[in-house]
DNA sequence: TTTATTCATTGACGTTCGTCGATATACAGA
DNA sequence: TCTGTATATCGACGAACGTCAATGAATAAA
C-alpha cells in the first residue's frame, strides 16, 4: 500500500493516490449508517442473554419439549445444575423476551416466545 | 419423584387427567434432538464475542467502511475508548472469526469475514 | 392447620469481563 | 543510526457474571 510518488506515506496521501478526498483517510468515508450506541446497547443485552451455554441448552430443551413448554423441575436434571441456578437463567431468558412464564398449580411452565430468536438473528444477516 | 396411581397429585397423574400418557409428565418427552453441551459451549463462545455494545459498533463501522475494512486509528475515535481497549475488542472479534487482520506498513486493517455473521445467525432461526 | 412440593429470592463466593495507563514491538522516514 | 507513529501486550482495578446453600412464598393434599 506504499504511496505512489510521494515522500511521506500517510493515510491521507495514500487516499489521494487512490482517488479519494484527502480527509477520507485509510478507511474512507462510511458507505452507510452504522448502528447507534443505544441500539448497540439493547442488541448486546439481548445477545448476552443467549451467550451462555446453559441458557442455550435451556432454550433448546424447551423448544424440543412436547407442547413447546417445560417446567423447572424437568430442566434442572438434564442441565445438571441446582434449582436456584436454573431459575436464575430462566429469569434472564424471560426478561430478555425469549421465554414466557405461566404458572399452573405449583409448577411454572416456560415456553418459547414465537419469533424472538428470529428477531435477534435478523440484524446479523443484514449487516 | 412419587409413584403413579397414588392419591397425591403428581405431574404424572395430572398428565393422565389431561389425557396424556402417564410418563408424559408436564413437559412430555422431547420431540427432537437438543443441542449438545459441547455445541452449546462453542456457540455461546461465538455469541459472547458479539454480545458487547462496543464490539457490535466496531463490526458495524468496519462493515460500513469503504472497502469493508478499517484500521485501529480510525476506530478508536468514533467509539470513544482508548486504543488498547479497541485493540482488545478487535482481538476478541478476530479470534471468534468475525474479523480478519491484515497488516500493511504500520497499520493493521480489519475486515469482515464473509459469512461469519450469517453463520452465527443460522442456528437461531432453525431452533 | 399441618405437611409437602415447586419455584423464586437472598447473600455470599470465586471467576470473568471491560477498561485504562504504562510499556513493548514493529515499521517508516530522516 | 535515531525519531516518530501505529499497534499489541501487560498489569491492575472495579464491575458484572455464574454458581450454590439457605430461606421465603405460594399452592395443594391430609
Amino acid at each position: 500500500m506504499t504511496a505512489i510518488d510521494l515522500p511521506l506515506v500517510t493515510r491521507e496521501t495514500a487516499a489521494v493516490a487512490l482517488g479519494s478526498a484527502p480527509d477520507a483517510a485509510c478507511c474512507g468515508p462510511l458507505t452507510r449508517e452504522t448502528i447507534s450506541p443505544a441500539d448497540a446497547e439493547t442488541f448486546a443485552r439481548r445477545l448476552k442473554a443467549l451467550a451462555d451455554p446453559v441458557r442455550l441448552r435451556l432454550v433448546s430443551i424447551v423448544a424440543a419439549s412436547e407442547g413447546h413448554e417445560a417446567c423447572v423441575c424437568d430442566l434442572t436434571e438434564p442441565v445438571g445444575l441446582s434449582q436456584p441456578t436454573v431459575s436464575h437463567h430462566l429469569k434472564i431468558l424471560t426478561e430478555a423476551g425469549f421465554l414466557s412464564r405461566s404458572k399452573r398449580g405449583t409448577w411454572a411452565y416456560y415456553r418459547l416466545v414465537p419469533g424472538a430468536l428470529e428477531a435477534v438473528a435478523a440484524p446479523l444477516v443484514s449487516v
